[in-house]
DNA sequence: ATATTAATGATAGTAACACTATTATTTAAC
DNA sequence: GTTAAATAATAGTGTTACTATCATTAATAT
């Protein structure tokens, strides 16, 4: 399955970047390598400087795009939430049962990404890994505040609150729905990483999915 | 109550520290003004030479205890666990009955610490604070696996352990009770952190703990 | 009380990081 | 073919993350 870029633009604050990387050939290849840098090194070991030799370009035109590799971050991963936006309400759009729109919203977001999924210059595979392993990091600074006012997670945000109305359709009486939401979106990600690197902490592994765990958990929570 | 370090001294890996800070009156005023100062700047603001400054002592002397920031958070995180882990086992000791003793475990693990908490150097408040805004950073990193291996994260680990054994323990059949001790144990901070930052993502608030949320769920899971 | 040792402090130095500024060169647009 | 825009190259600044060396103070042993 192929989709056009376009489709599932994402609209969020353009305090994110300096210049919009979509619109030139540079722009996109700093995402691009970027991710895979990222993916390689890690988001401490990133540098500008470091992506300007891998792609053969310039330390200073990468700072024309994005005022620092923190916001370069915010940027990856909103557009990760984005595209899982859409996927999610694609999915679940023409699902009438609550439940089961539920449930298929749950498999959606908790199902790790198909090996050969890349479109456009993005690899979906080495984005998802840096979700994993960094998306806590674009929040869990001192500015978040004034980042959150400024727009920077209100995709993220609102992926959340698709979710918690799905819950609250399945079963209005549940009285925490934005928690179990956060719980199980947050959660997959925790549990995709005790699995890569703590598997005593887990019950996930090869053959049990963060999935059937979450699923299994809102049947008991929420369902009537 | 008061308690006395040595009550609770921590089995951690001495790899964390090339020198034990709790040997000596600098190494206490490390550790102690370490965590505050974290707690005020955030950790990736936080350097040693600001500390040396804060403390009137010089970053070298600093250097002779942590070889670099990094391990210094895992040693206080890791400090952390094992206070929680201390009060986890006296709070649940006497309790004969299982499910009333995971539900006290909860309790202890997701209660934030109360005002006047502080014995020795060690100022809770902000301890728990930099475990809600800066734990994951310490394992969130490429050395994960070798510093894991080193016993890094031992004392953390054990604590899931006995959540996930009290759970096991209310109902052996219940298929995911390590995925669901580590989901309240790590789901609590980001809780903490939603309510504090993203309160829309969260039903948490002044008059809705954590613990309110995670009992429920539990009761709803595991509850024979 | 003095000599020895250990702990701490002060200073300096290095390489990398996180930028900013300036100028040169290439590419695209009119 | 000229002008403007984008990119590249270079250099520079202040900070970080250390390491090394040496001086000073405090503790301990004789």
């Amino acid at each position: 399955m192929k989709y056009l870029l376009q489709d599932i633009r994402i609209s969020v604050s353009d305090k994110i970047y300096l210049k919009d990387p979509e619109s030139t050939e540079l722009g996109k290849r700093i995402v691009e390598h970027g991710i895979l840098l990222i993916d390689k090194i890690g988001f401490e070991n990133f540098t500008f400087r470091k992506l300007g030799h891998e792609i053969k370009s310039n330390e200073s035109s990468i700072y024309r795009y994005f005022e620092n590799k923190h916001k370069f971050l915010v940027y990856i991963t909103t557009w990760y939430w984005g595209w899982k936006e859409y996927q999610l309400v694609f999915a679940t759009n023409s699902i009438s049962d609550n439940y089961k729109k539920l449930e298929k919203a749950i498999e959606v977001i908790t199902k790790p990404v198909e090996e050969d999924a890349e479109f456009g210059h993005i690899n979906e595979i080495s984005l998802s890994n840096i979700i994993i392993n960094e998306f806590s990091k674009s929040f869990l600074t001192k500015e978040v505040d004034e980042e959150n006012q400024d727009g920077y997670f209100s995709v993220y945000k609102r992926l959340v609150n698709r979710l918690k109305d799905m819950i609250t359709a399945v079963n209005a009486e549940y009285p925490y729905p934005s928690s179990l939401a956060s719980t199980i979106i947050e959660g997959t990600l925790h549990q995709h990483f005790l699995r890569d690197h703590f598997v005593s902490l887990t019950d996930c592994n090869a053959s049990v999915t963060p999935s059937e765990y979450f699923i299994h958990m809102v049947e008991s929570l929420v369902k009537k």
